[in-house]
DNA sequence: GATTTGTTTAATAATTCTATTAATAACATA
DNA sequence: TATGTTATTAATAGAATTATTAAACAAATC
């Protein structure tokens, strides 16, 4: 006989759906991933998925939405008052870069479905109206502060950050293709990720000196 | 009454399939691609697409495949004996990132279905093994000779390329977003791809001073 | 304990997709 | 021009997919 989990309005089958749809989104894709495989990841039926979310494309969205604000959320560490702008930026490279770690396969899922999916655009037309532009004035604020006393060479936050996200995500983009042609064991690759990670900062630090 | 084109054994569907699936695949995917689109766009039956390429996996595959080997070609310039260093890797930076202007989706294309497709990882792994390695040595005894002449810090050939795969992809990773926060035109985006394209070149060789 | 509300399932309609097959049209060549 | 070969299409089988509905079930509330 069946055992059906127990249900009450804190505890239904919501969180375990988004879970797996969040794994599977990362893993295959949008397109790739059918609501009967998220269902059954889940450990429920199709139908439920449909009943929280309506339609993939909801689930979708909600996941995505979730994931850009956490990514931009962690630049918002660049005042930090008690550090120097050196050791923030460090810092905030070293988190985002963790946060890839986090789940390797994100940075895929994110740019993966950029073109698919109409409401992608807007989504992220919102949050960067948001929130991106509030924090590029910021540490535009204070790398202006920087180049004044020559600490660092002329460069824009946007540039920055473009910067830092990019080698920061191309590491995980190219991950199953490394670890694969490098035939290297977890161990292995993650001696290489760190150091990866470290010649980030390197690159980054280097390329701002004045 | 029908027009039905010239066909002989160099005047066939096979490219025009070819080029269409690219674009199709580039825009949306393997998974959100179906035969009756590409047919659609090439202008000739699905059944054809199975007869020139049997499944749709082979037909990405074989797209796949050259896409990959015309980036890598690209860092053969390196030892250009005519320039200096800095010279042929300004080159080939720019040269990389024109690659991508001039087909802007086929990073996401590249990266999107890695984790899709199972022969995907057969296919860079022979890649990366033939000429990846071999091209990796080279600019690994270039580099070399720079550091100890002390022109540049110390890095590996991996990292270096790493670096610049990764600044030169996420701009076209980011393109769609970007294009559509900010709000522009097409010379708009034209006049930002080429500032980050200065400011990329500007980033490598900054970071690589000694 | 009866009733209402919220959660889950089974069944299935409707659509779409890949791949196959059989037939036809165009071309090459003897 | 007859004949074989290559290219192309129409039709469709078979599988998978999304979404909907009706009913069963559990929990909360009265």
């Amino acid at each position: 006989m069946k055992v059906r989990k127990k249900l009450s309005k804190k505890n239904n089958m919501e969180m375990p759906i988004l879970k797996a749809a969040e794994e599977l989104f990362f893993e295959k894709g949008f397109s790739a991933t059918s609501t009967i495989e998220i269902a059954s990841k889940a450990g429920c039926n199709q139908a439920l998925v449909h009943y929280y979310f309506r339609t993939k494309a909801n689930l979708f969205n909600k996941i995505l939405e979730r994931k850009i604000d956490l990514l931009v959320s962690i630049f918002h560490y660049i005042d930090n008052k008690e550090l120097s702008f050196t050791e923030n930026l460090t810092k905030i490279i070293e988190m985002h870069f963790d946060a890839f770690i986090k789940d390797k396969k994100n940075s895929i899922f994110v740019m993966n479905e950029i073109k698919n999916n109409d409401n992608i655009l807007d989504i992220t037309r919102e949050i960067f109206q948001n929130k991106v532009s509030f924090l590029l004035e910021k540490l535009d604020a204070i790398l202006q502060e920087e180049i004044k006393a020559k600490r660092i060479r002329e460069i824009s936050a946007l540039d920055l950050v473009s910067t830092i996200v990019s080698l920061n995500i191309f590491v995980f983009l190219s991950y199953p293709i490394v670890g694969n042609v490098l035939n290297i064991n977890e161990k292995g690759a993650e001696l290489i990720i760190q150091q990866r990670k470290k010649e980030i900062v390197n690159t980054i630090l280097y390329s701002l000196k004045p």
